[in-house]
DNA sequence: GTGATGCGCAACCAATGGTTGCATTTCTGG
DNA sequence: CCAGAAATGCAACCATTGGTTGCGCATCAC
């Protein structure tokens, strides 16, 4: 009963910088590598690499417009992922209930 | 107005090894490195760097015993970690939640 | 006691997040 | 129209990390 989430989804916004970009990209609506590097601690080749991993598993998708390339979320794409964060919170939530009912039910045992 | 999520605590459940482990731990209530690696698809020494890592972040506690170190999952720390993914994941509805208002104000307005 | 079991440590390898440097394309101002 | 600035891409390189194998040490079990 393994959560088989998509590793490859989840390890794309799993990575401290992407998300902080993903924040930014809805922030502002949108931006460009330089756009981007200007408001991060990173350089812009680095954030050029970032855009490549979160447009591989779709998270962003691009408009070259001119010597610019503009990057914007793909809405659908980050509720799908934002899905799967819940799943597993929901998950681990729900294996503590189980837990926490557990050991009050050794409890109870154990007082009567 | 960034997030500030705590990165370390993040990063610990961002790789899917260490997903499937805490997974395994909940599931079973505490294991070995031992027997982790039995149900894991990696060797030993592989779990005992990731369960440091758990470890060092406060996820799991530890519990020698004989020549066996039982590990087991800290509730409390893992609930914390549950509640920063909702966090985010809430953070991100809400900006898609008012992408999409205004996307339908600029609809409207185009419409009269 | 001797062998099997569980563990930690060290060396090593591949992938990845980061950097710098340089070549290329596209604007833009005289 | 041309020269320089701006935005990007590409390549080389470095550090960290997730993974392996190999080995030595403690502990249990016969």
């Amino acid at each position: 009963m393994s959560v088989t989430v998509d590793d490859e989804l989840w390890s794309a916004v799993g990575d401290p910088t992407r998300r902080r970009m993903l924040d930014v990209l809805l922030a502002d609506g949108g931006g460009t590598p330089t756009s981007l590097s200007g408001q991060l601690p990173v350089t812009r080749q680095a954030v050029t690499k970032h855009l490549g991993v979160l447009h591989r598993v779709g998270l962003v998708h691009v408009t070259p417009a001119g010597r610019e390339r503009r990057y914007e979320v793909d809405e659908a794409q980050l509720a799908r992922a934002v899905a799967q964060l819940s799943a597993v919170g929901a998950m681990w939530d729900a294996r503590l209930q189980r837990i926490k009912r557990i050991a009050e039910a050794i409890q109870r045992e154990r007082e009567e």
